[in-house]
DNA sequence: CAAGATTATTTGACCCTTCAAACATTAGCA
DNA sequence: TGCTAATGTTTGAAGGGTCAAATAATCTTG
């Protein structure tokens, strides 16, 4: 059974019509439209749509049944709903209703791959109880969440932490050697040691070490969280 | 600075721009178009909406600049970048390159509370040596992705282990009874135990506790993995 | 059963994103 | 400097997803 890219949108409907399938209505425009937010004759349309793409068996004032194809897909996207929220709920601590929003808005782009090792992470720490209560109890304190990042010059940066380039605003011929080792924004830098006086700061990114003046380094700004390392 | 809520597309282009205006050669149409792989005339138009939202300063023919708004969002999404990156490459251990593909699909939907208890658990797991050695073990033993979770009814689902349910396919009397207590495909599921000559089975969902014929428990189908509390 | 209420569909329109092809500008080289 | 190559823009068209309003089918109830 090929199944060729479903677009975000589609696989709401398809995930929708999975859903409401068990109930004892069964899934009806009226009630698509309600859980997704949308008119009823945007649903008609996108009822249309599924059933000439073979994925379900649909006729106008019916009830909108998935044909085989369609179920195996729908399934398919609810398995990775659910391990989003699994993970979300479990391993992170949110609540249902944060749990829910946003593995709605994931699920579309999460790869197997990567569900797969979200689970194995959860089982890891669940299956060792002393550090999975450890856990709990961390993440519980952080509660909601925590203050963000700092945002100051790599010349501010403690030794030791990382953080997140976010501008490089240096002369050309510094930026050239900085491009060149690859400190371009977004990427996580740190800063190994500070000599004596301060002046040269030793730099580590992406594998590379390169020493910059104190001046230069205060050009490129960065983020960074107190207290991490 | 109010900012509206931006499509993916938008976001998109805003994070690129970011990311090339720290070239040498700035944010060219060409440029841009060939990292979002789309036509150049996408892009021209694409620049022209930006502009028009204060997002941007564009003249046809010239060099794309963020504006200090433009900046301060695209700095936002590139954080959820990194912030989801990080996770990925560091905490889960996937190649750079599932990472960073993963990392662009979910970026536009990742909320900032989870994107900091992701961190969260990163720099728990890290302060913890000898666990996060043992995670790295696990993790690595794993390599690629497990086998997938098997499918079967829940009269085979086995003690303790949970499942999530696919479908249920019940008469209408347990089938009222079973959503009544929130038995609906994707939720999760367990078998408490099961009575000495396997019938009645004691199953556990949402907190509540219900006991069914193992001939109703055959009827509905869940997906579990071997091995698996 | 028939009339009104409810529920769905069709239609025509709009926005967003994209493309190909035709056209315009800029850059580089002779 | 001026011509060609490279680069960028405009235009017209398409597809996906959406809505409001008009229309049609179904359901409910007296």
């Amino acid at each position: 059974m090929k199944i060729e890219r479903l677009s975000a949108k589609v696989e709401d409907y398809l995930e929708t019509i999975l859903r409401l399938s068990e109930t004892p209505r069964g899934a009806r425009t009226g009630d698509i439209a309600a859980a997704l937010n949308v008119q009823p004759s945007t649903v008609s349309a996108a009822l249309k749509s599924l059933t000439e793409q073979g994925l379900l068996n649909y006729e106008p004032y019916g009830v909108a049944e998935l044909t085989p194809k369609g179920r195996h897909v729908a399934e398919e996207i609810a398995g990775r709903h659910v391990g989003l929220l699994r993970f979300f709920t479990d391993t992170l601590g949110l609540t249902p209703e944060e749990s829910e929003v946003t593995a709605c808005g994931m699920e579309h782009d999460v790869t197997p791959l990567v569900l797969d090792r979200i689970a194995l992470l959860g089982e890891f720490l669940r299956s060792h109880p002393e550090l999975n209560e450890k856990w709990r109890a961390v993440r519980s304190t952080a509660k909601g969440e925590r203050p963000p990042g700092v945002e100051s010059g790599l010349d501010e940066l403690p030794p030791g932490v990382r953080g997140v380039v976010l501008s490089v605003d240096v002369g050309a011929a510094l930026r050239k050697r900085l491009v060149e080792m690859g400190v371009t924004p977004g990427v996580l830098i740190a800063v190994e040691r500070v000599a004596p006086l301060g002046d040269p700061i030793a730099v580590e990114v992406r594998g590379y070490r390169l020493s910059m003046r104190k001046a230069e380094a205060a050009k490129i700004r960065v983020k960074w969280r107190p207290g991490l390392i």
